[in-house]
DNA sequence: CCGAATCCTATCTGATACTG
DNA sequence: CAGTATCAGATAGGATTCGG
């Protein structure tokens, strides 16, 4: 199947894009939440809404150019949204929507095993 | 931290990982899931040992390249391993270890998602 | 404060050909 | 069968600057 997704730099273009009906499961839900920093923008938005900024201090190593992408291809995806206030300087909160809520689930099964088999992780050799 | 790790293309390399102890654990589960393929390959291998060419034929949007390559990390990792029969032609079997067997509720999770919420991704506007 | 735009580099990844 | 080697194009991602 193709069609136009909006890349990481914000353009639509036409790209290959797993079949959906017969389909792995597992593929179509990286399809949402793959991204070097998406799932982890769902967990904190877990607890409820959250300001850029927030976000950026949770994630101190996502760069805010980073933040902003994987936030707009969040919300592309109709994951989470996004309220402006008309204050100056702009203030702005996300959400999760709805339909994001749905993926509670997988995001707390990574947070479950990542708190209990973190140090298993043996690729790290050498420690400074 | 920083630790040595293995690159995509087998070369091991000084490299950030984020922090393990205090970190998020989202992204400590991520250092080991991420990757475009990694959970597709866990997946398959939960329902059992599997070869090379018989992934290959359930992932086949993955080249065999990526396919060797995300196998050599995630039996880095310790999540899989690999038996190698000194047969002509050669044969090998693809398994998850103990430890690859703890990820299985974060994979099904991501089953579960997949098969129930597939059809919502918004980012598909056209179709051919 | 919250981004978007630009530039530039490192990394990824597909195609192809080769090997034990 | 199960990979590896090499190359080239695509993509990711940091740094910086600009704007509402």
């Amino acid at each position: 199947m193709v069609a136009y997704v909006i890349t990481r730099e914000g353009i639509y273009v036409k790209r290959h894009i797993y079949n959906c009906q017969a389909g792995c499961p597992v593929e179509s839900t990286l399809q949402i939440i793959a991204g070097k920093w998406k799932s982890v923008i769902i967990y904190h938005l877990l607890t409820g809404t959250q300001r850029f900024n927030d976000l950026q201090k949770e994630m101190p190593d996502c760069s805010r150019r980073m933040l902003a992408l994987q936030l707009k291809e969040l919300q592309v995806d109709g994951v989470i949204q996004k309220k402006v206030y008309p204050v100056i300087p702009v203030k702005t909160e996300y959400s999760l929507t709805k339909f994001g809520l749905t993926l509670k689930p997988v995001i707390l099964a990574m947070e479950v095993w990542g708190k209990t088999y973190n140090q298993r992780a043996s690729r790290q050799v050498i420690e400074n």
